[in-house]
DNA sequence: GGTGCTGGCTAATGCTGATAGCTAAAAGCT
DNA sequence: AGCTTTTAGCTATCAGCATTAGCCAGCACC
């Protein structure tokens, strides 16, 4: 019997794969070992448990949502790069809401853990959307954490399948972006004056 | 040995509180029986199953939640609606985290499922906190769905630990409680002429 | 005060995560 | 090539939790 040639990698790689197909909370170690085509323990020559497993698989998350928002802010700046990030965004925890849970379930377990800097980078892109628009620095801490709610509620309970009523997504998702496009400058606007005051 | 009078709404209560101490995730049978002085099997007489009893956890946590907002609400508009509601669901999500979890994750599982009519209220009390906006009716829809995707994304965030950064969250709900406040009434303002036209 | 229902119990099953120990495939060395 | 060492995958097994079967005592109602 040859052998599979598992590696770490690629058992975290299958495990996110099967999250997005049926769900983070349907995971377990059988069906990724099916997926390989593996007997169970097997697994455990690459992983220490399910749950580290799934700890990867958050932070296999965080670096694809982080690079993915990376390549969509390339060269864009206000009102575009808004535009460009929330849609990789939504595009992306769309097509992997599996991953997605897993990366919003993962919580740091340690000083070395690469959860850390992959949550830095999803954080630093989104910061870079906020801070096209020139807020007072006071504020840009408030506005990061408004556009990261509105984006993780929005796709969040789009994967849920929360939104019921029979108007477009799409059409919503164009007219949040819209609106916190206009609200972000009108608060730049806001603190112009007080900064050429100062 | 006396019997310990359990009901299928006690089971729930129990379990819901635990998933609020514990979190949904390590809820299990056995926490749910030692709880309530009793042996495992015995819950089977008032649950038929443990799926079914985190569904009526999250069906009570969307009526609570749709209590806490309608009675929150209780005669304001406007700002004062919008301030006072997001504020009640911030402070119910934070108390009761488990319970919350149980509601997103709960799936309308047949036509006479209670779970519709909990939602449909709490979206109703969403619904009344932007159609106090006097906005145009076709992006009522829109601005409803940006609501409830910041609500639930700021709640969820904090009540995971995910606003790390040492900045006040108080003032960061704050702020986004003025961003929409702001950005909702100039939508308003900016139909007006159109409705007024028409 | 008897009778039937019903809520709690003990015992047992099945599934899933996880460990122990074996074997054979690969990798390295001479 | 042939020998040794490492190690990936296997079978067998254990442990924990959800669930079921079947028994028995408390309580309601007559």
């Amino acid at each position: 019997m040859p052998r599979a040639g598992l590696t770490p990698a690629a058992v975290t790689a299958a495990a996110a794969d099967l999250a997005d197909e049926i769900g983070l909370t349907g995971l377990s170690m059988g069906l990724v070992a099916e997926r390989l085509g593996v007997k169970t323990p097997s697994l455990y020559k690459h992983v220490p448990s399910q749950a580290d497993l799934t700890h990867r698989v958050g932070v296999l998350a965080m670096v694809e949502l982080g690079d993915t928002l990376r390549d969509a802010l390339q060269g864009l700046a206000g009102r575009d790069a808004l535009a460009a990030g929330a849609q990789a965004m939504r595009a992306w925890v769309t097509a992997h809401p599996g991953r997605y849970a897993a990366g919003n379930a993962a919580r740091s377990s340690g000083p070395d853990d690469p959860l850390q800097p992959a949550v830095e980078r999803v954080l630093a892109s989104w910061g870079a959307m906020v801070h096209g628009y020139r807020l007072d620095p006071r504020q840009e801490i408030h506005a990061l954490r408004m556009l990261r709610s509105v984006l993780d509620g929005f796709a969040t309970s789009e994967a849920a399948g929360g939104f019921q009523i029979d108007a477009s997504v799409d059409e919503s998702f164009a007219w949040v972006i819209d609106f916190l496009d206009h609200g972000l400058r009108a608060v730049a606007a806001a603190d112009a004056p007080a900064l050429a005051r100062s």
